[in-house]
DNA sequence: ATGAATAAATGAAACGTTTACATTGCCGGA
DNA sequence: TCCGGCAATGTAAACGTTTCATTTATTCAT
């Protein structure tokens, strides 16, 4: 008995035409004033609400988009995702939401699922944006959408990150300047996140241009946090490790808890930083240094950049933001350089 | 020239009626074997997508469901979003979200545009469970939905949460037993989250029970995370509380770095419990002892009683599922009971 | 051979909107 | 008085499905 209530028969209701209920919703000017009163008061007592599907069919445009994260339970990714929906519900639309679990056959099914519901367009982030059977089809079919956090080389795909290699590289140098040789990166599979890769890359780099080459890569998957054995290794040696760079905060957090079951102390006998700016980095003790990403904004800008893209206003843009390195207490100077009281 | 293909277009391709096509697609055993052979191989040559609003206006059915959270940024709510994501996924059905910031404004705004979506029912997590406008509304629309994380007095209600008050009841045992007899309790805004006021329920029942009547209690808003100044009052007097009960883990792990830079060793100077069992609560040092809720579990069955009220199936109870706690460094014996070397 | 029963497919009417086009009534200018 | 024009409203045809009531083709017992 409830929530039934059409247009018909608030026509009905009202005396007039559904065309004329129809235009009291949507161009409430081209109707006599006394009119849209009349049916508005009908459409209150009917407790009338319109069917969007009814309009979507005749509108061919559904007003709401798609959003593809890899998971929720990484802050990061949560963030934006709060970003996007908030500029979404400002900008009148409706978001619906899936979670691949970084596996890129799931990353297909959702969106094809995200397609099948006529979405006007989508917000992703992808294992590989270089090498994705997702992107490929959607930029065969035309479909709006904006890569967000992947940094894809092609330049006409849309995209909205930080420069992952260059930051890496800046936090890297920001070790060296702080006289660390002996260093080690612990990053999420390559194979799940092509962030990963890229920022490894820019480790890499800045390290060969200091003349370091044999830093130990630790690839780890994404819902690993019990780093203890995996650390002891390359931390305890004849050469230990002073600077652990991660490729994310989860990981970095968890790196600093493998330290100190290790017994060794952060900043002061290992230095260790991370990648993302999560709030809760800056929260623990030591505070975390990372590279930070503006999260939201990054969110706020993905969603900007599709709604042109759909309206047609804009073309497909790489977008670059800045990130930056926070002040952080868990990366201090070598000890290998400042412990020689020997 | 793309993703336009109708069900005509594939009847006329295949030689086929509409009808016939529109089997093929929901019912495939009511046609002739060969049939479904060509009206599948035309569909495929024609990239055909049903169209899911033609569907859906016939149908009066969504096959999607709506989630309302306050925000995205506490990971309790990411991860129980999480959960009922990845069930909607295997159950077919689309999640719709949207997040209220805690405002019961936004609650009410948001709600009314699920519902313009047609949703087929409702998650939501509101401020205040007794006596919230949108609640009564659902109620009264006769919208199946079910609250998460809130404990509803009526139990009538649909809901899924752990029961509040007896955890806080517990956890405070818990710290009377290490000897604690100085609390305080750091709890989120109580007109923003009705399970903060039922959590500090609990925690004075405990005490009162104990003979103690006057722990203070501390508000605080749920984007503030410097506790430094509200803290340093109860913490430094000259009876200092050693017992610091806080109402969600993000405050308590704010909590702690906020005792750090007031120079206070945790737990050896004051003992920190938090709420809610997130990860990083894992990760951190100390380690955070917490009250553990199923968060992920919670969203999974959450969704799966929406489903049953949908159907038709199940009768909207209220769920109370079973909480622990964690053990966590954070919390430690009473200074004032052990220091007694004088 | 005939007709009844069954299987396979079709035709056409919904579902609730939007919108191009047609109608009505009224006004002012000639 | 008549007519062109404008404002306000109405009519009806889409949009792409699903589904009920039919039709057509096939099989089988008699």
């Amino acid at each position: 008995m409830n929530a039934k209530a059409t247009m018909r028969d608030v026509a009905r209701k009202s005396g007039v035409s559904v065309a004329t209920v129809s235009r009291v919703i949507n161009f409430p000017g081209e109707v006599r004033q006394e009119t849209v009163e009349t049916v508005n008061a009908a459409m209150r007592v009917l407790n009338y609400r319109p069917n969007i599907n009814g309009r979507r069919l005749k509108a061919a445009q559904s007003r709401s988009i798609g959003v593809l994260v890899p998971t929720l339970s990484n802050p990061v990714f949560a963030d934006s995702v709060q970003g996007i929906e908030q500029e979404a519900r400002a900008a009148g639309l409706t978001v619906l939401l899936t979670a691949s679990n970084y596996s890129a056959e799931h990353e297909a099914e959702a969106v094809s699922t995200l397609l099948d519901n006529r979405v006007d367009g989508l917000i992703l982030t992808v294992t590989n944006a270089d090498d994705s059977p997702v992107v490929r089809m959607l930029t065969r079919e035309n479909i709006p959408f904006v890569l967000l956090y992947n940094q894809p080389t092609n330049p006409d795909i849309a995209a909205v990150s930080v420069d992952n290699a260059q930051s890496a590289h800046d936090m890297t140098c920001h070790l060296l300047a702080a006289g660390h040789r002996n260093f080690a990166m612990v990053a999420g599979r390559f194979s799940s996140s092509d962030r990963s890769r890229q920022r490894y890359e820019g480790f890499a780099r800045a390290l060969a241009g200091a003349g370091i080459a044999d830093a130990p890569l630790i690839e780890v998957g994404f819902e690993d946090t019990d780093l203890e054995n995996v650390l002891g290794g390359i931390l305890q040696g004849e050469k230990p490790v002073t600077a652990l760079v991660c490729s994310n905060d989860i990981l970095a957090i968890a790196a600093i808890g493998a330290c100190r079951k290790l017994g060794l102390r952060v900043p002061d006998d290992v230095s260790v930083a991370g990648f993302d700016g999560i709030a809760v980095g800056g929260l623990i003790q030591p505070k975390l240094c990372s590279v930070v990403q503006p999260t939201h904004e990054m969110g706020r800008q993905a969603l900007a950049l599709l709604r042109g893209l759909i309206t047609g206003e804009a073309k497909p843009r790489s977008l670059l933001l800045p990130h930056y390195l926070s002040e952080g207490e868990s990366i201090g100077p070598s000890r290998l350089v400042t412990s020689c009281p020997l």
